[in-house]
DNA sequence: GTCTATAGCTTGATAGAC
DNA sequence: GTCTATCAAGCTATAGAC
């Protein structure tokens, strides 16, 4: 097949955003359309698939930010102290300081189609492993690594659904505070 | 009398998993009538405020359910040790062994009205502080306690998004399996 | 109290003018 | 590429028979 046409980032990101405030039966076209100021015909003409090619372009957007703003750092050579520094940074970013839903959470509900899911738990993994990489870079033991990372995206994820019923963003900003000593200092 | 009345409690029990499933927008009445061998006209008979009312009564009986067989047992005096086993197994029922999403989550996003949103903060104002006590009770300082508390409703939470997007049940049950230590042993 | 039938609106999606 | 206009299907909710 030829090169699908690139579509363009502005676009995908206000649909992304819907996605995620309002998961994937929320986001009505009438929604998507107001967010992005394009009449529901237009937002068909871009994305002949309809719903679900924006839910999948909107997924894999969020994933091609996470990986190339959060998990790519880690991936070079350099100082874990420094690196999830930045990471902490980025994570603020990505979720707004804890008032936006994470993309793996608000489209896992049941809604989705099946290729949409193994596209999050793929992104998942990805995360997964990044993590773990860099908890090895820090001097844990493989097994150790596994864990420090899955602990930390438990916290991250399980903070973001307190800071949204709370209405109260500290959860979000205190587990993040706390993932350079849960991904990098092996003496806790 | 050719059709029985469905109890409320088996009723409200049913509507309340289709809410935790899928969510406020999700839960369509087709669903719902489904889920309740109930027509939908037989459900605005028994719910004359509709939805609303259905997803209110869903929360308060989700609530209800958690108060008495989770918080209920710690508010009692008793050994922190045997009581924190029980809320282990209480929550591993509530969750169907991570399987099933927790009400404020699936509730939680903006789709709901402004009461059940403040339902669902009250609740987990509840959950935060019955842990809290558990965790006083067991040689914590408050602020200790309370942070022990915050940070096994977050794990809680966030391994229930991480199972589901894992099609995985390990997450949830790993971290159920920790909380004995974090609510109830001061000496990690 | 539950049902069938239906109203009226919103949804996802399409056709065709410009 | 975006628009107006429209469709069939789905939605929430109601009316009225039994």
């Amino acid at each position: 097949m030829a090169h699908p046409r690139t579509p363009d980032a502005e676009l995908i990101g206000k649909i992304a955003r819907v996605f995620r405030q309002h998961g994937y039966e929320g986001a009505s076209m009438a929604r998507l359309s107001a967010a992005t100021s394009l009449e529901k015909a237009s937002l068909y003409h871009r994305f002949p698939g309809g719903k679900d090619e924006m839910v999948a372009a909107a997924a894999a957007a969020g994933n091609a930010w996470f990986s190339e703003h959060v998990l790519q750092p880690i991936s070079q050579p350099g100082e874990p102290a420094a690196q999830i520094k930045l990471v902490c940074l980025r994570l603020r970013e990505f979720y707004e300081d804890g008032k936006l839903p994470c993309v793996l959470e608000a489209l896992s509900l049941p809604a989705g189609s099946e290729p949409l899911h193994e596209a999050l738990a793929s992104s998942l993994d990805a995360w997964l492993g990044a993590f773990t990489q860099l908890a090895r870079n820090s001097g844990f033991t493989p097994a150790a690594a596994r864990d420090r990372a899955e602990q930390a995206i438990i916290e991250i994820e399980g903070s973001l659904v307190l800071a949204r019923v709370k209405a109260d963003t500290g959860p979000f900003l205190r587990a993040i505070r706390k993932l350079p000593r849960l991904l990098t200092e092996p003496s806790i």
